[in-house]
DNA sequence: CATCCACAGGAAGGACGGGGGT
DNA sequence: ACCCCCGTCCTTCCTGTGGATG
């Protein structure tokens, strides 16, 4: 009876497809980097300075999503550390998930081997534990601030700049700056001596072309999966459509990656085409469903009201409509509205989700207004709401 | 050519709950 | 025990605006 148990449980667990997965998901930084050869090169030459303990300049890095900036620096870095440990110290913050001033500066002097609260004490606090305990280092500090665009649009450059200042408040440089951007319009948006200071270099990167992310798929693809699971075609399909979205390396591997976990949950043998297409819908899915059950009530509720309006009205509508039909729903259930205002900014902020298309247009005489449409699948979006909340849920009865 | 629509979106601030410091 | 600070969600009040219309 357990042998059965036993060849069951080793059948399961014996993967036909993987060799191994782990090496196609997102934050694996692999051993080499093809096609960033000129970008290290670069990133080391201006990072030299830290062998002879010396600050490097502060060094601004730009280029879409998944064209290798964040798994380029951190490999760099990463190296550079391994030589020479003991010239310099460094911290990597994440600033799309590390999303206020405090909490980088609280994860900066945890990197620093403080121990900070979660909250409780003032910003302007923990800068001055900051610079107290740079002042108390000896090696030089960098600090590497991934997706720094997002966090500028959210909260301004204000720590940018106090952490940039730094250096001169100490009364010597210790601490260097690299700055991650996937927009590169962004910088208009500093402060001009923000942008000075942090962009005393500049590294572009380009985003890879259909070839190159053939390439880099095909050598991630021999070491994550068995001999001959996954035909060229495959790696072609994956390195096209990801080559359609800037090149985003990123989006080419999950796609890669979830294509395989669809082949071994059907048993297939190999990835076939059809797989793919089936994880990029999957893809799509989850990242939806994600994101609309974790929205807040009244977010839900507008997004409800578009779904049910654009279904009535068989065409995009005006933030006043929207309005109309979620003032409706709320009063349906009981619960009071919010302001117009507020609801002009859950559109954008829906948009900028991409859950909705938001278009801001004039139409002379009849005002100026918002164009909304839903931009995702409507059974996912009707999905994720009424599991997920019982309140909304009722609203949606057909 | 001025008007005026239907909002956009900035500024300031408040209620509230979660989490400190002392 | 009491005060302080934070982020989130929201309100109020506001000025700005492109172009069809009279």
């Amino acid at each position: 009876m357990s042998k059965i148990i036993d060849d069951i449980l080793s059948s399961l667990s014996r993967s036909r497809i993987f060799r191994n997965r782990e090496l196609l998901l997102p934050d694996y930084v692999p051993e080499e980097l093809p096609h960033r050869e000129e970008q290290i090169k670069r990133l080391v030459e201006i990072l030299s300075p830290l062998m002879r303990g010396e600050k490097p300049n502060n060094i601004f890095i730009y280029g879409l999503t998944g064209t290798g900036k964040t798994a380029v620096t951190k490999f760099v870095v990463k190296k550079l550390h391994e030589k020479i440990s003991n010239s310099f110290i460094y911290a990597y913050i994440n600033t799309r998930q590390t999303d206020t001033p405090y909490r980088i500066l609280a994860d900066l002097l945890e990197n620093l081997g403080s121990r900070v609260p979660f909250t409780g004490i003032s910003t302007a606090e923990l800068y001055r534990r900051f610079i107290k305990k740079v002042l108390e280092l000896k090696p030089i500090l960098v600090i590497v601030l991934d997706e720094i665009d997002a966090f500028v649009k959210k909260h301004g450059d204000d720590i940018l700049y106090r952490l940039t200042r730094a250096n001169y408040e100490m009364g010597k440089s210790k601490i260097s700056f690299i700055g991650i951007t996937n927009d590169v319009k962004f910088v208009d948006l500093l402060d001009p001596r923000v942008k000075s200071s942090l962009s005393e270099e500049e590294i572009i990167f380009p985003p890879y072309n259909a070839e190159e992310l053939e390439d880099i798929l095909k050598r991630r693809a021999t070491l994550a999966f068995y001999n001959s699971v996954v035909s060229d075609d495959v790696i072609k399909l994956c390195a096209a459509i990801a080559a359609r979205d800037h090149g985003d390396a990123r989006r080419a591997l999950d796609l890669l990656r979830v294509a395989g976990e669809v082949a071994e949950r059907e048993g297939a043998e190999k990835l076939t085409i059809e797989h793919v297409n089936k994880a990029r819908v999957e893809i799509e899915r989850d990242r939806v469903y994600e994101v609309v059950s974790t929205l807040p009530f009244h977010s839900k509720l507008v997004l409800l009201a578009i779904v049910i309006g654009v279904n009535e009205k068989k065409r995009t509508l005006t933030t006043g409509e929207v309005y109309d039909v979620y003032t409706k729903l709320a009063k349906k259930i009981g619960v009071e509205s919010v302001t117009q205002r507020r609801v002009s900014d859950i559109i954008n902020e829906l948009d900028m989700l991409g859950i909705i298309t938001a278009r801001v247009v004039n139409r002379g005489r009849y005002g100026k207004t918002k164009e909304v449409n839903l931009a995702v699948n409507e059974e996912t979006v009707i999905k994720a709401i009424s599991e997920k909340d019982s309140k909304v849920a009722s609203l949606w009865d057909r």
